[in-house]
DNA sequence: ATAATAAAAGATATAGATGTCTTTTATTAT
DNA sequence: ATAATAAAAGACATCTATATCTTTTATTAT
């Protein structure tokens, strides 16, 4: 009888949002300069499962992270001013905004003004992370992609 | 038919490393002078549910996190050298390392010659959060839970 | 020794995140 | 108009984290 017990995943963002972000990388810099980019090419190109990134993208697009077109030649972008957009509204349209404003410790009446153990320590690293998320934009990375320098698969 | 998805969690931590951080800070301030704490008094203490806590402090136990005695009198303690401890080695115990260690966008590749896009700045963020725990110690906030000045309840 | 106490251990239950499948709708080309 | 294409939508399945309950073991006091 094992004692195993793996932790698959804790990191930073949810799975969801893993996917969401290599995704919005994805088509950004395949569409840069036009086209659509369809989801079987799109799940390949991050290696995540098809019908659960399909979920994904219909959430990016109802809330305007992501363009799409049905039909033939139809398919997945981003206009220019998505493109410019930071990672953090991607971020929050899926995780929302807990990574930034919420407590560390998982307290409800942690406030500036009636702060837990952490708080000071937390909102250190809070606003790095959402720091980090603003300044980086959607289409930071087209370049790096563009010369395979790096890669969004597993 | 809704469309809220609410998303409850999704902090830095996961509930159960919450808990575990929080009901160190209580035993440790509960024990800090001698004597033992009972599970009750603690999961009412941290405003946690009482057998999940008490998996979690099994585990913690077990890992030395933690010191426990059955029976009478019994209940959970901590020893002056576990009392000087960083909170990074309750966060480990319980969450592994991934937070310290993990890629940002789940990628298995990703490494310090092989980065993913956001690496450099994943890096940074995670030497910031293993930094503060590093140099957290479960005993740091004993006095200000004396003085009542904060509180580890929800 | 016995009874009372309290944690340890094991089994079970629930909820939310993750993943899959089928049907529907919109668009395009013929 | 019709057929083909591809995303949207909805229903369903699975897995993991979270939570609960019951039984066992260790300790203490009588």
């Amino acid at each position: 009888m094992h004692m195993i017990s793996l932790l698959l995943h804790m990191g930073i963002f949810s799975k969801t949002c893993e996917y969401a972000i290599r995704s919005v990388f994805f088509i950004a810099h395949k569409t840069a300069d036009g086209g659509r980019v369809g989801i079987k090419e799109i799940a390949k190109g991050i290696s995540s499962p098809e019908p659960f990134l399909a979920k994904i993208l219909q959430d990016l697009s109802r809330r305007g992270i992501v363009q799409s077109v049905k039909g033939p030649n139809g398919g997945f972008f981003m206009d220019k001013n998505t493109l410019k957009r930071p990672l953090a509204d991607v971020v929050e349209a899926v995780d929302g905004n807990n990574l930034f404003t919420g407590c560390g410790l998982g307290l409800e009446y942690c406030s500036e003004s009636n702060p837990c153990p952490l708080h000071h320590e937390f909102k250190d690293i809070r606003n790095k992370i959402h720091h980090m998320l603003l300044t980086t934009s959607i289409e930071d990375f087209n370049d790096d992609l563009n010369l395979g320098i790096i890669s969004l698969k597993k």
